[in-house]
DNA sequence: CTAACTCGGATATCTTCTGTCCGAGACGAC
DNA sequence: GTCGTCTCGGACAGAAGATATCCGAGTTAG
């Protein structure tokens, strides 16, 4: 039960690729959070065909968000990222064995998955509520509006 | 972002145990769920040392629950199968890098964290309002109470 | 037209999960 | 009391996924 390291650093970067105006190169990116630039440009990698972020290629290239903040939720880019299969999958184990339960009874989903699945829609539900613009606003409540200014002046 | 699948073996052998009134071998189990024996030996050590299920060892031992249904929450399954750690970890990647924010200005979780933390909790809650009792109940009302009892009478 | 810079996918390494095995201990039968 | 059998418990390989890396294709600016 453990998520893909790689989720954090795709959520950093949305929040500042949201700061900036102009596309920001991965190596950039990378360097300003300190991490892996081959590593953190697969997590790019994977935001660009979720069409969470737009790559623009050549010499002034970089990624740009590709809708406004507001419309990109968190679970957005933990899906893009680690993927959108939910953490339990029910392999119907009520079907199996000596007294396994006749496939016509099985109209309604088992106990132990509607449970695990409920769990997961929570789960789920609170990522959506929250925003990359949110993140973004926590950010000037913490730190203050120079936050921002001092990340674009550095790009 | 995948729970490991021992949960679900889990899960099922603790709303047997629950209507079993002797104690159950491990191998006993298996056979009923049609899984390896010996990998749900595993899982079930792990319930033992999390105090969930109590082993009885000699000629006619197994497992029994060591808890009564109705205080067994799933949260408590999932935890001792799979760990109780969050699954998303904060590596705190806002103090590191050129514009790294000092150390003082982080009395606060950053909001990244926050977030994810909050969706994690809610998860968490979810699975903890779902007892092993209110499972065993949930399989009476799909299947009528003659799944127990035949159940009862295979063991 | 050249050249430099960018992304994108294909490629190794490594930790974790999955699956298996055999030994220590305990109960029941005799 | 002793033996035999059955049980759990932790130690041991194999497979899968995540982590980290590299080089080639394409594009833009000068």
């Amino acid at each position: 039960m453990k998520m893909s390291g790689g989720v954090e650093w795709a959520l950093h970067c949305a929040v500042v690729l949201n700061a900036a105006e102009r596309p920001v190169p991965a190596a950039r990116l990378a360097e300003l959070h300190d991490v892996s630039a081959s590593y953190l440009a697969k997590q790019l990698q994977a935001l660009s065909r979720a069409e969470i972020i737009r790559s623009v290629q050549g010499h002034a290239g970089g990624y740009e968000l590709a809708r406004p903040a507001t419309s990109i939720t968190v679970l957005d880019v933990v899906e893009a990222v680690d993927g959108a299969q939910p953490a339990f999958v029910c392999t119907e184990i009520r079907q199996r064995g000596p007294l396994a339960t006749p496939p016509e009874a099985c109209d309604k989903p088992c106990p132990v998955f509607r449970a695990m699945n409920a769990a997961d829609q929570a789960w789920r539900a609170a990522l959506r509520a929250v925003t990359i613009a949110d993140l973004a606003d926590d950010v000037v409540a913490d730190n203050g509006e120079g936050a921002f200014t001092l990340v674009r002046a550095w790009l």
